[in-house]
DNA sequence: CCGGTCATGTACCAACCGGTCCAATTTTTC
DNA sequence: GAAAAATTGGACCGGTTGGTACATGACCGG
């Protein structure tokens, strides 16, 4: 069925260049969001994210300015979205243990069906991040994981079961790095130790490791 | 014994083009590897990295048949030098808890201390790890790794100190995931949380941290 | 309906970049 | 010491790639 668009409704054959600029944008950003993760910024090539969009190189230079602001805004909107990781789940509401427990499952989770993302950051760490730099806004985005991981932490410790001299931080690094590793270093990871680590016994598997070795971080030591 | 001097500068400084092949190809390949490390397969400059070698670009086509080729050669020298992580300690010697402890130290260290390494890591893990499966005489080097640690969980479990129910390569990933991402992600890490990972105070701290974490993990719970 | 801005497509280019050709000169082999 | 092999240099090439000039239709305010 043609979308029938707006009010100019088919006079016979025209050749409906569908004009949709929010549409071609959001196209554009989806294609180069693949290239520039399989590839990497220098890696991707304009043609090749162009020729899978629904519309031209051109429109990348109109919209993005060059590869540049193409990769800076895939890396944006990439960031963007993890906005969405706590947001459904009230951690808050939770007693704590089941609170941190919950938050590990979210960020395993995310990681493993965002390999995209994974591989972006993987990308920008080898560029030294110095495009993530200009991205000012999304620190504020970030750190909403730590204020939570904080408000947790501090639950726990007034309930007592959990340490005090942990750094929320420092807490977040252990969780990520090893949410992180699993996917950015699965095939190097892979190809050594002979493992698929998308098997989903192993994800299991590991996700309760992870569960069970901040768990045991956390917990308070007499003495 | 004056060389037989170019006809051009005959005169007086005899051009002394000391052929030395060993020292062109390890020259190569040190350039090569921070380029690669810094700018990735597809960003790192064939032209760029002969220049920054005494020799010519001529050479890297003549010792390393191209790009690829000098990438493969720099991925396989960055993997072997890792066997002289754990040949310099007797980890087998020790007592188990303080062996373990040793492994961490010593993997921590070593990341810290080859970030060129694992950018490397990084990028082959970009490329989906097709260049490492050509290279199958790394994983056993690296799989020595996994023999040690191997080891350690036995003796530990058979005087009681270390539980039994975890695969010896689940406990390296957690320590290795923690070691790497540190290094890896410490830009984009660094810049959204504002720390400098490679603040030594820091380091510090996350050494104890990981050790801590694997610490409590491998303890044996009754019930 | 009409001028102006927005959105888009086509064709094209200049620079770059991986790779090679030709040849010289040193080192090794016999 | 001559032939053969190994090393090196420098110029050069052809395809690729990011980026642009130009034209043209589509939408919108008045």
């Amino acid at each position: 069925m043609s979308k029938p668009a707006k009010k100019k409704a088919a006079a016979e054959q025209p050749p409906v260049v569908t004009r949709d600029p929010e549409a071609s944008v959001q196209d554009i950003l989806a294609v180069a969001t693949e290239e520039f993760a399989i590839n990497g910024l220098s890696g991707a090539r304009v043609d090749q994210i162009a020729e899978r969009t629904r519309t031209s190189k051109r429109m990348i230079y109109y919209y993005f300015k060059g590869k540049e602001g193409l990769y800076q805004a895939v890396l944006e909107k990439a960031y963007m979205d993890i906005r969405a990781l706590e947001e459904k789940a009230k951690l808050l509401d939770m007693e704590p243990r089941a609170a941190m427990r919950k938050l590990i499952e979210l960020t395993f989770d995310y990681d493993e069906t965002h390999p995209l993302f994974i591989s972006l950051v993987s990308v920008e760490n080898i560029h030294q991040a110095k495009h993530l730099t200009n991205l000012t806004s999304i620190k504020d985005v970030n750190q909403s994981v730590i204020r939570t991981l904080t408000s947790i932490l501090e639950r726990g410790r007034k309930e007592g079961v959990f340490r005090a001299d942990l750094d929320p931080v420092d807490v977040h690094l252990l969780i990520s790095a090893f949410c992180f590793f699993r996917v950015s270093n699965r095939h190097t990871f892979g190809a050594i130790f002979e493992r698929d680590l998308s098997d989903p016994k192993l994800r299991k598997r590991h996700k309760k490791i992870i569960i069970e070795a901040v768990e045991r971080l956390l917990e308070v030591r007499k003495g």
